[in-house]
This record gives structure tokens, C-alpha cells and sequence, in this order.
DNA sequence: CTCTTACATGTGTGTTTTACACATAGAAGC
DNA sequence: GCTTCTATGTGTAAAACACACATGTAAGAG
């Protein structure tokens, strides 16, 4: 069994505390962001998104289950490309509405940061 | 019963997308600022919590939870206080070790930043 | 004195998100 | 034949979050 995960985003490590912040859900506009560059298979987009989440790994399986859950709201389209050599591999490409949805994603992410930063602006003061 | 959410950040919402982007567990850090700030108990924080989160108000059966949780982990300590008027408080204080978590939060969310920065610059190419 | 409102601390629980383990299969190299 | 890389998935438990509701003190209105 050994089914034990702590708390998120942190853990205790050699009398330190070690702490990986996210933003919730990032990996949705970070699929929509690699999308809009360019039209691209699920192991593909395994591979490129830790260049934005920072991440060593994105979990695959959730991974899997996102797309086919972006494609259900129609933010995403795919079909099994035939072409490529290689095992059978779904080629997703963006949707309208999956633009509009990063578009929205990308304000969202600004209110973010300027959260963020007026949190550290509070943490320096009063050291 | 009608208990049924959408997904976390987003709605979809007179044709357009409404999105909120958090960091996760930021409550969390968020606390811990204010308790270095100056002690308090579970009310006042959950009135001053939202200059932090920019939410509209934090959810307080969450955040007396959290409080406790907080506690067990030697964080913050707390106290019933008798002095004040009204309805018995608990006061909270954080502790070394929360303040050396506070202290890796910043730093994380200091990250969390770079990767967002660099999400939107990423964004703003190739229009 | 009774009623309402603000203060203050909680519990219960359903849903969503994430972490981790495991399954399946084609193709390429040795 | 065997292993490794590519590629797409399923199962499920823990954690995080949203929403509803419970309990009790005190202050002010009438």
C-alpha cells in the first residue's frame, strides 16, 4: 500500500523547510500556451511543459486525462495522426474557444504576480 | 443537496471565460505574514486575509482548520484570551519555525513568480 | 426584556486537484 | 529474443477547496 503523500507544496528536510510554490491548475494554460505555438501530440507536450512549469516531471497520466478533458469543452481538437512513424500518436491543435480561454488565463496570471508581489513587497518591510 | 462545483478557477460565463489564477495553499503564507506582523486570532485574520489573497473573503471553517493544523505542526502556538472583551478568542503567535517556513514560502513564491514571468513573456511573442 | 446583529470558533461533507502506481502496445537497437 | 524508447492510457488515495450548517457571547435597537 505505502500510500502516504504529505501536504502539497512542502516538506520537512534536514531541520529545513522545503517549499515548491504552483499556481493552481497551471498546467491547463501552460498545455494552451505550447498548443498555440504549435499544433502537438500528449508525450510531446510531456516533455516541453517543465520548460514552463519548472517542474522535473509533469504527471503523465493526469496529463492524458486534461487533454481529453479540454477536448470534451471544446478547447481543444485532436485526431489520431496517421502519417508519423512511430507509435499511433493524437494530435491536438487549439480551438477558438481555447484561445480565448489562454487570453483569459494570461490576465488572470498578471492579477497573480501582482499579488505575489505585493506579498514579497510586505514580507522585506519590517524585517 | 445540489453540492455541485466547477472546475477550481474558471467559469464560463456570458460567452466569455472568467479565470482566477492562485498559487496553492497561498492561505497558508499568507497567515504566516500576518502573524509575524503582529499576533492575532482567527477573526481578525480573516479579515485582513483578503489585502493578501485578493479574494473576496477566505473560507473560515478552512481557516480555523488550518489554524490548528498550523499549530500540531509547532508553527504557531496560541492561547485562549481572557482579557479582551466579547466572545473568548484564541490569539495566535508564530513560532521559530513557522517563521523559518515563512521564510521559504517567500523564496518559493519568489520562483513562482520567475516562472509566471517568463509564462507571460512567452505569451506575448508571436501574437 | 426581547430581538437582531456582529463577533468568534468551529464541524460535516461533497467535489476537484494532484500524486503515485500500474497497464498496454508499437517500433528501434542490440 | 530482449531491452529501451515512444506513446497513450486507467485506478485510486491523499490533499485542497467550497459550501452548508452549528454553537455561543455580547452589544445595540426597540
Amino acid at each position: 500500500m505505502r500510500h502516504h503523500h504529505g501536504p502539497r507544496g512542502r516538506r520537512h528536510h534536514g531541520g529545513r523547510w522545503l517549499v515548491f510554490a504552483r499556481v493552481e491548475r497551471f498546467t491547463e494554460p501552460a498545455l494552451l500556451l505550447l498548443l498555440r505555438e504549435r499544433p502537438a501530440h500528449g508525450y510531446d507536450l510531456l516533455e516541453r511543459l517543465p520548460e514552463l512549469t519548472g517542474e522535473q516531471r509533469v504527471e503523465m497520466g493526469n496529463l492524458y486525462r486534461l487533454l481529453r478533458a479540454l477536448e470534451e469543452e471544446g478547447l481543444v481538437t485532436s485526431e489520431w495522426d496517421e502519417a508519423s512513424p512511430g507509435p499511433a500518436k493524437r494530435r491536438y491543435a487549439l480551438t477558438e474557444e481555447g484561445l480565448q480561454l489562454l487570453d483569459q488565463w494570461a490576465e488572470a496570471l498578471r492579477g497573480s504576480r501582482e499579488r505575489t508581489d505585493r506579498f514579497l513587497e510586505r514580507y522585506a518591510e519590517r524585517r
